[in-house]
DNA sequence: CGGATGGTTGATGCGTTTCAACAGAGGTGG
DNA sequence: CCACCTCTGTTGAAACGCATCAACCATCCG
């Protein structure tokens, strides 16, 4: 299902479609030109952005909500391997098809960038390759660590890491809150568990008292240090 | 323990330093002018080459040989976020420290290109930096391929992957046979397994006659199809 | 030949999954 | 406005897959 599909899917909930320039600048931000380029689209909670095996005419960045990027076998397992924030960009590869799916977590806003556009803002403009090849590294390294969390690590120690990588997300000190807009089985898919053993966990960080959750989507951290100490080895 | 360890750690096996000249040309590859800076050196088995939190000067390519990209956790487990075989560039990161350690599996030869110089050539040729930009999607491509392995598959199923992954490299067909240079605990690392389960899975393969081990180093990879079919839904 | 290293196989235990029941939030219609 | 329904999240009990522990085997090398 390429293009076609795409364009139609986004039309059925991307009402402003408009070039993108409302959005305040960011400071440092390599990606300023792009401003230039980008058309805004909207997303229902749960609609497909992508499919893998879409033909990839487009690199994305979250401006309100979340993205899941992910990948389904055969059997129904799933698979998340990123999740997107307001500020983060996607699907900046250039692969003929996409790889993997991209599904709105919430009610989503995002800006499409045409790939051939950004490639051509990349030969001309040296700030925007580095900001590019910057964020590739990041993607990488983010997927490494990833990598070590799904492989090695225990229940426990991969629902904490999750927290501490919002955390971190959001600057979030010692009783900070942080919003959790995906959903118990998002994180379970994200963490290569299921949904109960998510919960689980999740009821021990509170029995422990190293966090309350005020609601489903919001957890508040009392105890940073006590979550990275489970991370590194198991209490 | 930055440069300096580094060095002393290669000094003690890396005889052959001099400038990279006799490796044949490799048709259509964007670094070939890289071929100027680099210098090379040698590691024996299980040797590091890099540690994590090292100060990040070098990039390399294997020669011969193989290496390991790992993380180590406190305790003492360990994951293996990729290998690396002859022609491949890893550590081509531009962080300040290198996050991952990186290990001769067994005797190996790299060539080490300066990460300055690399930067250097990317600012003048556009050719090379394509080729680094196409590198890395495809490094972060292959680690998002491993965190469904990770996270969403059967110790069967990861190994029957592994095998697959590693025939594709050779471009192998049925019945060709295939080397693994790295030793099951190796294998275990890279597959969040451990090295019994890796050993239990090789053997279920071996007796549905899938596979056969003429040595612990190599596999004959005899239906592939149907290792296909094993990774995508457990039979 | 003998020890060391790496690999294989078997028996048992544990952590996570699976299955099942229930609770709470949110939305819809009477 | 409340009754009802659906969807999501939570908790409990049982089953299963992989890890752990242990013994044994093969190969390599001094």
């Amino acid at each position: 299902m390429p293009t076609a599909t795409v364009l139609a899917n986004r039309a059925s909930t991307a009402w402003a479609i408009n070039t993108e320039s409302h959005v305040q600048a960011e400071a440092t931000d390599g990606f300023a030109p792009l401003r230039q380029i980008g058309t805004v689209a909207s997303f229902a909670r749960n609609e497909t952005i992508f499919n893998e095996g879409d033909a990839a005419e487009f690199s994305y960045k979250v401006v309100t909500g979340a993205v899941r990027l992910c990948k389904m076998l055969p059997d129904g397992r799933r698979q998340i391997a990123n999740f997107f924030l307001p500020g983060d960009f996607f699907a900046l590869g250039e692969d003929s098809e996409y790889s993997f799916t991209a599904e709105a977590v919430g009610d989503t806003t995002v800006v499409c960038y045409a790939r051939k556009r950004i490639q051509g803002l990349c030969d001309e403009l040296p700030g925007v390759r580095k900001e590019l090849v910057s964020r590739l590294y990041r993607d990488l390294s983010a997927a490494q660590n990833h990598l070590v969390m799904l492989g090695r690590q225990t229940a426990k120690e991969r629902v904490a890491s999750f927290l501490l990588l919002l955390a971190k997300r959001h600057s979030a000190t010692d009783g900070a809150m942080i919003d959790l807009p995906m959903g118990r089985q998002d994180i379970a898919d994200y963490l290569g568990l299921t949904i109960e053993t998510v919960c689980r966990a999740l009821s021990d960080l509170k029995h422990c008292k190293l966090i309350t959750t005020p609601n489903t989507h919001q957890a508040v951290l009392h105890d940073i240090e006590a979550l990275h100490d489970i991370c590194e080895s198991e209490l």
